[in-house]
DNA sequence: ATTCATTTTGCAACATTGTTGCATCTGTTT
DNA sequence: AAACAGATGCAACAATGTTGCAAAATGAAT
């Protein structure tokens, strides 16, 4: 027994439990899970770092990009995944956490690969606190660090 | 005696004394000082907050769009402005300091109010210090704020 | 001043990213 | 099945920024 979605967006049932969690994780920010929504769910969950709306266009490529910039957007507002923007001319998105509500506290440091121009969450370093001058009020954060990724920086060392 | 660039960009001897400290600026990064140039660098200097192109295309609606888009590349890659992602879709640039060469240790923290939309350097608020994965190699840093501004923040508690 | 080579600027066309209107399809409820 | 709301695809659009090319400006040499 199988689903189909139109263009055969398909979940089969030998993924069935893999997906469980993804319906789950759907769930839990209060958005139906549809066949698509899995499908850009699981590809940004299996990637190691944040995908841009094209990145996500060329690993499914049967989906359009007026859907994908729907389902960000979706995924935005419910805070199932938040937005880095690493100066590249396309903001990146990553999943977050279950605890997340996308507030300072909440958030992590980025980093940008000006190699391989991939970009990485580093969820274990939080944005540092800062004490902003009088009257201004600081409600997110965006801390992206560029440089040489883990990957590149042995390929250069090796050369 | 008057000094015309094409499209009526003059600088006239009134002003004289106050585009020196330009032309300077401009020397000091080795970028020839034509009327053009001098008239962008004074307007993102007389600005409080950091102007995108289209700010500055705004601001000096006689320019064409690649001429300030060149301009900007220019100052950029003689590191007489650095550039901030705010996430508004339009990247700002804003003028460095005499000292600054563009590595993390001379980088700021830039706060972008979200009701105004205007985005601030915060030059005396320097990026901490983070200590970086294995293997990572921290070269810049791009750290926004987003919140409300001291002058927005009084309007609102003023309701 | 005139000429010449180089650089700068403007125009138009383009690339990229992302969004929106509208029609169509899907799934659910009646 | 009929009707409805919501999801998706297509095409057209908007915004940002870049590039090729020609015209204009600049600076140097005569």
């Amino acid at each position: 027994m199988t689903t189909f979605a139109r263009n055969n967006h398909q979940i089969n049932n030998g993924q069935h439990k893999m997906n469980q969690q993804y319906i789950q994780k759907l769930k839990y920010r209060n958005i139906k899970p549809t066949a698509i929504r899995l499908l850009i769910l699981k590809t940004m969950t299996e990637s190691d770092n944040a995908l841009s709306m094209s990145d996500i266009e060329s690993k499914v490529d049967t989906l359009d990009k007026s859907t994908i910039s729907r389902t960000i957007n979706l995924f935005l507002n419910h805070k199932l995944v938040h937005s880095i923007d690493d100066g590249s001319g396309a903001i990146k998105y990553a999943v977050c956490g279950d605890e997340c509500s996308c507030a300072i506290a909440d958030e992590h440091i980025h980093f940008s690969c000006t190699k391989c121009h991939k970009t990485f969450c580093f969820k274990g370093l939080h944005i540092p606190t800062v004490t902003l001058p009088k009257g201004f009020i600081g409600q997110q954060a965006n801390f992206v660090l560029k440089g040489i990724c883990e990957d590149c920086s042995k390929k250069t060392s090796s050369l």
